[in-house]
DNA sequence: TGTATATATGAACAGATATTCAAATATAGG
DNA sequence: CCTATATTTGAATATCTGTTCATATATACA
């Protein structure tokens, strides 16, 4: 493969310089849109949290509340509660109101199964 | 299933309360050592950042240089450079020298994997 | 050796984010 | 009603993170 020579390509009105102008097309093509690329990427940043991240892998074993999550994480209820909405809000857990107590799980299989998958993933 | 009341614990010379106890205990032992909840977390993080994924989805159809990834998420050569530094680092990607060029891809198939069970994810 | 191109690097700045703290709700039970 | 418990909420703060900018390195080629 011989190596090219820099383009400078318009687009959306800036000057932009390419080495591989067919490779940058098929990508654009391929790449999602912008909202999907949001949804995604949010998604991954509410597991990229170690505390949000050992709640979500404690609920793939089962509901619990929020002072047993907070106890479980050493954090406040009040910093655990504030990552419950964040999961909430992403539809990553779901509540079951039982009294005074607010019982977490995870929302849908989904989740579990994308956090089993990773877990293989780190075993290599 | 009653109700319980809080208990208050002894936990690594702290005082916590806990509604249940047993759940906790349960949670913990199966929870990952705080080394391996650094890394599974450590690369959500990598994965939540849309400039980062953008890139990441881009290189599952091939390799690419510098240049050409700053073109597709039109950043600067320089901010796309410190990300896959950052993405290196993590073994998410890895790099060919030819002649003045990088050539950028993926470092093993399972992050190719991982992006796309989470693609699907949220097909639904 | 000198210039041009491709990429990397480090410091600095701006914006995002997690936690804390104080205060507000919500429910249970006397 | 009044108090206690479980959880939520919002503002404030301290930290983290992504980008920019200037500069450095690495390779190619004249």
């Amino acid at each position: 493969m011989t190596a090219k020579k820099t383009k400078v390509v318009e687009q959306d009105g800036c000057l932009v310089k390419v080495v591989h102008l067919d490779r940058v097309r098929r990508a654009r093509k391929k790449a999602p849109t912008a909202e999907r690329l949001a949804r995604m990427s949010g998604l991954y940043q509410a597991l990229g949290d170690p505390t949000r991240l050992s709640m979500l892998l404690a609920l793939k074993d089962g509901e619990m509340c929020v002072c047993d999550l907070a106890a479980l994480v050493e954090a406040s209820d009040s910093a655990v509660s504030h990552q419950l909405r964040r999961l909430k809000d992403l539809a990553l857990v779901k509540s079951r109101r039982e009294g005074q107590i607010l019982y977490y799980s995870l929302d849908d299989h989904h989740v579990a199964e994308l956090l089993e998958s990773t877990l293989q993933h780190l075993s290599h």
